[in-house]
RNA sequence: CGGGGCGUGGCGCAGCCUGGUAGCGCACCUGCUUUGGGAGCAGGGGGUCGGAGGUUCGAAUCCUCUCGCCCCGACCA
């Protein structure tokens, strides 16, 4: 590609209102355009690093046996209303001149599960794995980042379908191949974690994640440990307990309402304290969660624990039901306590409030002065133990997710087969997603400098930037000219530019779009015999090729032994 | 949905407080010079000041409403 006819804007100054830097780089390379919230043009350079991401995706879907489909984006309500996800809030809704409903689709589950349930009558045609990268629409409250959330985005989904369970595992184990070739193809630095299956049940599911500063999720890594805080479990750090009194004393504590206000008046460690969350379940009831002082509350595996959806609750449900907000403890009420498994077992007295104002309790022991039922409800933290390693956090983008269904689609839908004793069962789903543009976000977040962007090589834009030095009809152009034409024929993928500017803004420039490996030739070349090369990760100057008819064949093998 | 911020030429901003008919840098166009790290000189084009209403002799500026965008939080099949 010739860059003085390549639509390329690239700018000095970011974007006043981008805060991620692959916004702030996605727009200064002349990548991508915003239409409007959550809305986003891809021009072409960002477009082919779009697509180079999509033939991985394709050719790894491939290998495992996935058939490629496309299915409309707009979808008849109707079909929505049979899974119930009609009302989501993320769903845009359209009708059209007749009045009829319509959706746009944020998946495809219903769609594909709808073909499937006509197309598919015996297990003779199971095992299947479809997929297709189609646009979804989602009405997303705050699309943020640039690409990274948006309201219309490309998606890779895919949706296997198997006879039963044993068939679902193998399908899943394919696509766990097939992912995790595509984002080592990809060159991000990535985690397959454990997730939240959520209030949709389903029996297992992982999500792909790229550690990056933008990511809106955050990971639990250890040696050998990778899951999602949402669902991370691990060993806590030690806890300083208060001394073991035979029943628990009342302690004066004027004012102190929170865990640092309580363990300054008290001179004790806030992992000496229990920290109490009222909360009320869907279903009405209201229990005490309770956690160690220094912990906080993880709100998904609340949620598993309860078995139901939860709200917190008011500062007048806490009076009426337990005691005054700021002072309640779990000892001598009467509604249920779920203790976190941190708490359990501990030598030592703790310290709770003791449901009257200003007072507090210690000495508090588990089990004697309370009854409760255990469970695994905190959040992780830096330095909990896993296999005797610490984790650390890690903000990271969820770049890909892979979920078993089950039957929750094709019941509905009433996608069956007949088995081989002619028995009518349930085919069993699982779903599979990629964000390609997340790939493209991730991939620029990990691999940025203060230039710019350093592509991994297979989802650069181009693999080669030839810069020429020199203004029309010069020796050194001509000379350019030449060469760039031997690396076009050898197969090379090369943005040349031979655009009438200075050096220095075709120096900034590449470095700012990040092509893996820029060749360039001047006045100097033509003196030396030689072209200089620079690798663009760490702004390497590699040794110069010589300039002669064996030069685009040498750049070429010079590329190939880029990482 | 709660909180905060911002809308002035393609981009980044000043002007607003204290009303007087819009300016700077970059980019763009023409010419000449220049060509190894975002060049120089000269000339030039481009703005309903997000929108509507109001106050006023006069509104980018003051008032009311409204739309859009960004950030934090909530939410996120």
């Amino acid at each position: 590609m010739r860059m003085s006819q390549l639509l390329l804007p690239t700018e000095r100054e970011a974007p006043a209102d981008a805060q991620a830097l692959s916004h702030i780089l996605g727009v200064r390379a002349g990548l991508v355009r915003q239409l409007g919230a959550g809305l986003w043009t891809w021009l072409p350079a960002g477009l082919r690093v779009h697509q180079k991401i999509e033939a991985i995706i394709r050719e790894e879907m491939n290998a495992i046996g996935g058939q490629e489909l496309l299915m409309p984006l707009i979808q008849p309500r109707d079909l929505w209303k049979k899974t119930g996800r009609d009302q989501i809030d993320e769903i845009f809704s359209l009708s059209d001149r007749k009045g009829a409903e319509l959706v746009l689709a944020m998946t495809h589950e219903e769609a594909v599960t709808f073909h499937v349930s006509q197309l598919v009558r015996s297990y003779r045609d199971l095992p299947l794995i479809l997929y297709q990268l189609q646009l979804k629409g989602r009405d997303e409250p705050r699309p943020r980042a640039g690409v990274l959330r948006t309201r219309e985005f490309i998606m890779k989904d895919s949706y296997s379908f198997d006879r039963d369970e044993a068939g679902l595992e193998a399908s899943y184990a394919k696509h766990i191949e097939a992912y995790d070739r595509i984002f080592e193809r990809s060159g991000l630095e990535w985690y397959r974690v454990e997730s939240d299956v959520g209030v949709m049940g389903g029996s297992g599911a992982h999500e792909y994640m790229a550690p990056c500063p933008a990511g809106e999720n955050e990971v639990a890594l250890a040696p050998g440990y990778a899951a999602n805080v949402e669902v991370a479990s691990a060993e806590p750090s030690a806890a300083t307990l208060g001394d073991r009194l035979g029943e628990p004393a009342e302690v004066s504590t004027p004012g102190a309402k929170t865990i640092e206000q309580v363990s300054a008046a008290l001179e004790l460690d806030p992992t000496a304290l229990l920290k109490a969350f009222p909360v009320v379940t869907d279903s009405d009831k209201t229990v005490l969660a309770v956690v160690r002082g220094d912990h906080r509350v993880n709100e998904f595996k609340l949620r598993t624990a309860l078995g139901e959806g939860f709200r917190p609750a008011t500062d007048e449900e806490i009076s009426d039901q337990i005691g005054p907000p700021g002072f309640i403890g779990p000892v001598s009420i009467t509604i249920p306590v779920l203790l976190d498994d941190a708490v359990v077992g501990q030598e030592g007295g703790w310290v709770t409030g003791a449901n009257s104002r200003d007072l507090h309790l210690v000495g508090v022991e588990p089990g004697r002065d309370f009854e409760f039922e255990a469970a695994d409800i905190r959040s992780v933290e830096d330095g909990d133990v896993v296999d005797g390693a610490p984790i650390r956090l890690e903000a990271a983008i969820e770049v890909g997710n892979i979920f078993k269904l089950g039957t929750r689609y094709s019941e509905p839908l009433g996608a069956t087969f007949l088995d081989q004793d002619g028995m009518k069962q349930d085919i069993v789903m699982g779903s599979y997603g990629i964000g390609p543009a997340r790939i493209a976000a991730a991939a620029i977040e990990q691999n940025a400098d203060e230039k710019g962007i350093a592509w991994p090589k297979s989802i650069a834009p181009w693999q080669i930037e030839l810069v020429a030095l020199g203004k029309a009809g010069s020796p050194e152009l001509e000379a350019a000219e030449k060469l760039y034409g031997e690396l076009v024929a050898l197969g090379g993928d090369v943005l040349f530019d031979d655009r009438d500017a200075g050096p220095g803004e075709k120096f900034t420039d590449a470095e700012l779009l990040g092509c893996p490996l820029r060749i360039t030739l001047g006045k100097r070349s033509l003196e030396s015999g030689a072209l200089e090369v620079q690798a663009r990760r760490g702004l390497a100057e590699l040794d110069p090729i010589a300039l002669d008819e064996s030069s685009a064949a040498v750049i070429l093998e010079t590329l190939a032994q880029l990482p």
